[in-house]
DNA sequence: TTTTCAGGTAATAGCATTATTATCTTGATA
DNA sequence: TATCAAGATAATAATGCTATTACCTGAAAA
C-alpha cells in the first residue's frame, strides 16, 4: 500500500519532474500549483508527506506552515533554492521536518522522504515496563515510579533496582549481586551493596528501617518482593 | 501445561504433604527418598524446579548440587530446618536459587516457587536494538557498538546518539536537539550541543574533522546518516 | 585580504556519582 | 548482661560527568 504525498510547487515543469520521480520510486502524488490550492487538498484528504517549495507566488512557506501546523503532524519537507538559506531557516523554526535543495538529486529527495515518513518505531510503546506491585520501571527511558511518582535514580542505583525487579520473589545472594552488577571479581565487597541498598532504601521505602521492598534474607543477601 | 517439580526429602510424610501442597497449587510432583533416587530421576526426565531437602541420609546437599549442577539449569529451592544456617548457605554458594526453612507456609512455598520458575522476559531477546549501518545500540542495556566493537558513552552522550539513530537521515535542528535532550529552556544553549557533538564524534568518527556520520548543517543543525 | 560568523576544540570549574572508610545498631549467643 | 557478627548508616575521598568559558579554524562575505 504505497503511500501519499502532495507536491506544491508553482513551476509546472518542477511539478511535473517531482511527480516522475516520486511515482518510480512508489510513491502516490498529488500535485498542487498554489499554497492556497495545496492547504485545501491537504485539508481534504490525508497526505503521509508534503513537499512544499518556497518560492510561492501567493503564500510564503512560512505562512503556508502556520497555517497548517494548527494540528497536523504531516511531516513536510521544504523545496529550496540553493541560496536563500534564511528562507530555508525560517521554514525549519516554523516547524519544517527536512529540507532539499533546488538542482535536487533524485536519490537524496527520495532518500529524505523516506527518512522523514520512517516513524520512530514508537518506544513509547513498545519499551519493556517492569512492575512489581506499585512500582513501575520503564526501561529505555530510565523512568522509575511508586503510585505514579516518580523515584530519582542514579545509574547503579538504577541498575540494582533494574536486577531486584528482574528477579522479584527470589533470595538473592550478595555475590550474585555483586557480580550482576559490578562484574566479576566484586563478589567480595560486601559493602559496596550495603552501600547501595541503602541509598535505595532511602529513595524507594518509607520507612528504611522496616523495609517492604528490598528484605534483608541475613547471611544470605537481599530479596525483592511487591 | 502443568509443570513438574522434583521434590527429595527422606522423611515420608514431609514428603505427602509437599506433594499434596503443590498438586493443590496446580504443579505435577514426583519425590524420591534419597539423593541418589533424586539425581537418578532428575537425570532421566526433565523437571521445571527441585525441592531438595537437606539432611538427607545418604548425601549432602551441597554433594547434590556438585553432581548436578554440571550442565542443568533448573531452579533449585532447598528445604531446611530453621536452624542449620550454614547448610543453608553452603547450598546457596553451591549452586541453589532459594531456600525455604522447615516448618513452612504453604503459601510462601508457592509463591517462592512461582518466583523461582517465572524466567526473566528474556530481556535479551526482546530489547529494542536501533541499527544504523555499522552502528549498533542496545538500549535497555546500554551497549552501543561499530562493527562489534563497544563504545563507551556517557549518560548525555548516549542520549545524544540514542536522538540521533531514532532519527536517522533527517535534518535536526539546533533547537530541536536541545529540547529533546536537555529538555525545554534550553533551545537557545546552542554551545552545549556543539560540545557535545564534539565529544560524540571523538568517540564514533574515524577522523572527526571529516564526519561520516554526524553531519552539519550549516545554521541548522545536525543530520545522522548511515 | 580582512572581517565576520558559525562551528569546532580544548581546558577548566562545578557538581554528581561512586568507592572507601569508619562508626553505629541490632539481634543472636554465650 | 556482655560479646560478637552482620548489617545499616554516615561521612569522606576519589573519580567521572556536565556545564561553562575561552580560544581556534575555516569558509563566505565585504
Amino acid at each position: 500500500m504505497s503511500q501519499r504525498i502532495l507536491i506544491v510547487d508553482d513551476d509546472p515543469s518542477i511539478r511535473r519532474l517531482l511527480a516522475m520521480t516520486l511515482a518510480f520510486a512508489g510513491f502516490m502524488t498529488e500535485t498542487a500549483a498554489t499554497g492556497k490550492e495545496g492547504l485545501k487538498k491537504a485539508s481534504n484528504k490525508h497526505f503521509d508527506l508534503i513537499l512544499l517549495d518556497l518560492g510561492l507566488p501567493d503564500i510564503s512557506g512560512v505562512k503556508f506552515l502556520e497555517f497548517y501546523r494548527e494540528d497536523e503532524q504531516t511531516p513536510i519537507i521544504v523545496v529550496s533554492a540553493i541560496h536563500n538559506n534564511s528562507d530555508k531557516i525560517a521554514a525549519l523554526n516554523a516547524g519544517a521536518d527536512d529540507y532539499v535543495t533546488k538542482p535536487f538529486n533524485a536519490d537524496e529527495l527520495v532518500a529524505r522522504i523516506k527518512a522523514n515518513l520512517r516513524r520512530i518505531p514508537s518506544t513509547q510503546e513498545r519499551s519493556p515496563i517492569l512492575v512489581v506491585g506499585e512500582m513501575r520501571m520503564d526501561i529505555t527511558n530510565r523512568i522509575v515510579s511508586i503510585n505514579d511518582e516518580l523515584i530519582k535514580l542514579t545509574p547503579k542505583e538504577f541498575k540494582l533496582l533494574r536486577v531486584f525487579m528482574e528477579n522479584q520473589g527470589k533470595a538473592l545472594t550478595h555475590a550474585w549481586l555483586l557480580k550482576a552488577i559490578w562484574g566479576v571479581g566484586y563478589q567480595q565487597e560486601t559493602h559496596y551493596l550495603r552501600v547501595f541498598i541503602n541509598q535505595l532504601r532511602q529513595k524507594i521505602e518509607i520507612d528504611s528501617a522496616r523495609p517492604k521492598w528490598i528484605i534483608t534474607e541475613t547471611g544470605i543477601g537481599y530479596r525483592f518482593v511487591g
